[in-house]
DNA sequence: GCAAAAGTGTTCCTTTTACACCCATGC
DNA sequence: GCATGGGTGTAAAAGGAACACTTTTGC
């Protein structure tokens, strides 16, 4: 009985955030075989002497040109067959970005390398799909037990930015639920929001205070994990 | 360059309950190096047709002779030097048992393997008090979104199995917290439960109603993810 | 009869929900 | 002045926490 033959990959759910858009996740577009031309989740083979972690971020780097700073595992992908050559067994993370920070390109090693809108993304190559939407399930069950948002919005932002944030990650398809009043009161009362003096305007509208996180205490309540249910 | 050479495995942290000696956790003694001798989680090598599933059953019957029907992934680890000789990446699952419906005995693979209480592990080989302990915090958390009992109890108990059993998870230093009224109360809410006509006395004390779950609301309900705080 | 476990309700408090009007600005 | 988004409080309802005595059995 010889040794298996089973290689490790790492793949990575980046989603990125931006107030107009919305939700999106980034995808590149495969430059060889298998699934050579389709859109798949940037990711790739583990190399043996570096960690999984090492593994993700450099296949970012390679793959999209960006990094990211908050990665979470997500789960393991091994069933035989998923990927068409070899047995692959693949570590799916997960992460946040502010969307409007990175300029993603297709570096080295992707065709291309873009932005989808959550609810329009493309046929994916492999079982992407799968893990695309575990990751998706999994992104909306977090917010519910832990402060999101420092990682996705600007460091000054609007209630409304946090607002929608949260409106749209629970509620994809729009109809509006979540009370505006209700939803501050509780957010306020975690403690982690700053308010800042200044005012901005969205150039129509009566203009809004500028808040930011306080980091120490945002972090704080992430370690311990809270309860917040919208 | 060559392709990475990376073994994959899985280890499975199985927990058994039981109303008298409470929560414990299966070890084996490896009986091949590295860690001859040394008490370990069940696991080895994923072999190269077999899913991640497979193999953990596989192991586990082949190490200890246990069938477990509840098994649940919990974390990939994989920092280079975790195994001393080779790269390994592991694939970690958890999963529950009612340690009384198990004979358990040193399989082919194993030298030993035995319930140890989860106050009282031994030292383990490679990282595994890593993934002890990372599967035991899993274990906590988990209790109080989803409901867990069908896999720990008998299919009939008394009320009280279940108290101590929630009790016991969440509360290893055995301070009396939960309140009984709320607890019964709570959970009898939850419509999962069937309370039975027969009673049965423990030896001394008023005899106790028995109860069952209803498989089908309970299985739904997990699905479904509830909250449910202590 | 006493030790051990099971059964049972009420009150108070906290949290959550529902809900509507005025304010500041750009055009 | 009107359209747009920002800001704010209260009352009713639901859910959670605290709490103690009685019942049934074995010995």
């Amino acid at each position: 009985m010889g040794l298996p033959n089973i290689r490790v990959s790492v793949d990575a759910v980046v989603f990125g955030y931006d107030s107009k858009e919305g939700l999106s996740v980034l995808l590149i577009k495969r430059k060889v075989a298998p699934f050579k031309g389709e859109w798949a989740l940037p990711g790739g083979l583990v190399k043996e002497d570096e960690s999984l972690e090492t593994a993700v971020h450099r296949e970012l780097e390679e793959e999209t040109g960006i990094t990211v700073n908050y990665l979470e595992q997500l789960y393991t992908f091994g069933t035989p067959g998923r990927d068409p050559r070899n047995r692959v067994v693949t570590v799916a993370y997960y992460g946040l970005v502010r969307q409007s920070e990175f300029d993603v390109y297709a570096a080295t090693d992707a065709a291309d390398a873009k932005w989808f809108h959550i609810d329009d993304t493309p046929k994916l190559a492999f079982d992407h799909e799968q893990i695309l939407a575990a990751a998706t399930k999994r992104l909306r069950g977090k917010l519910s037990y832990e402060p999101i948002g420092f990682e996705l919005l600007d460091e000054k932002f609007r209630f409304s930015d946090l607002y929608h944030l949260y409106q749209t990650i629970y509620n994809p398809t729009g109809e509006k639920k979540i009370d505006r009043r209700n939803f501050k009161k509780k957010f306020l009362q975690l403690g982690i929001l700053e308010e800042l003096p200044e005012k901005v305007s969205e150039g129509r509208g009566r203009p809004g205070a500028l808040f930011k996180f306080d980091k120490e205490k945002y972090f704080a309540l992430k370690e311990r994990g809270m309860l917040f249910q919208v």
